[in-house]
DNA sequence: AGTACCACCTGACGGC
DNA sequence: TGCCGTCAGGTGGTAC
């Protein structure tokens, strides 16, 4: 799940389920969850005090706990919010569950433990750190153009890499390439001007409706290849066969007939 | 600078 | 029923 998206969406329901309560307990179910912090550091931290305000940028979600203390979370393949209050209703996955006084309690949910929650006293230190682009969201139209000039790879490749914009992940870097007719393994220095600005477009456009939709795919466009996004599928857009090619390590969908490799 | 490959993990699915 | 390969919406390191 968990691109731009996704996470947007998690962040609006983290809000709207978990702010300003107090944590009586943090619960570890999994460590491995954990990234340069240990257990008790997590829970001193936490316990007893509030979920203030979050903030997301690309696929990460902080949380502030207070001035210099943020909770950083970042869902991997499979990682998820679940909000609830008996303890049946308690996913799968819950790798670290935070109790309110409430009696409800927030998992995060991680089947592959290949999420990330750490903390941090600085979320602008964080993001230089760790060398994030501009949020798909904040970018504009001149700094993606200057962004994408003179690159070298593919196009697919270069959507996906959070250097240059944060948030764009495999499933929708699909999409916007489907959107905007291009072949995922088109050389990024082979389109012209106009055609990267559609690509802008498209990248803001896609994550709007996303995000409106709530992620949920069958709310989306009919022309959205989403739904369709498997070999041998027919295109929503023009009967095309739906095919997968590698992309730097990733399985890329497009429409042959539509998509076009420049 | 890009890319290919590996690692980190769990689980679902199809073929035999 | 079990075993095996492949695949899955992420990121980071290494070696070309």
């Amino acid at each position: 799940m968990p691109e731009l998206p996704d996470v947007e969406v998690f962040k609006k329901y983290l809000d709207s389920t978990s702010l300003q309560k107090n944590i009586e307990k943090v619960e570890v179910e999994n460590p491995k969850i954990l990234e340069d912090i240990t257990v008790e550091e997590l829970k001193n931290k936490i316990e007893g005090k509030k979920f203030k305000k979050s903030r997301r940028h690309g696929k990460y979600l902080f949380v502030e706990i207070n001035d210099n203390n943020w909770l950083i979370l970042h869902f991997g393949m499979t990682g998820e919010l679940k909000f609830y209050k008996e303890k049946s209703e308690q996913p799968d996955h819950a790798r670290i569950i935070f109790h309110f006084d409430n009696g409800y309690r927030l998992a995060f949910d991680c089947q592959r433990l290949l999420g990330i929650v750490s903390l941090t006293d600085s979320v602008d230190d964080f993001i230089e750190k760790k060398q994030l682009g501009v949020d798909a969201l904040d970018i504009n139209q001149k700094d993606f153009l200057e962004l994408l000039n003179n690159r070298r790879g593919t196009i697919k490749s270069a959507l996906m890499n959070q250097k240059i914009v944060a948030g764009v992940g495999n499933i929708y870097s699909d999409e916007i390439l489907f959107q905007t007719d291009l072949h995922p393994k088109s050389k990024v220095k082979n389109i012209d001007e106009k055609t990267l600005s559609k690509i802008y477009s498209s990248m803001k456009e896609v994550m709007k409706v996303a995000i409106d939709n709530n992620v949920n795919p069958e709310e989306f466009p009919e022309n959205y290849l989403l739904l369709y996004r498997d070999v041998g599928n027919k295109c929503p857009k023009d009967d095309g066969e739906i095919q997968r090619v590698k992309v730097s390590g990733r399985s890329a969908y497009y429409c042959p007939k539509h998509q076009k490799k420049i």
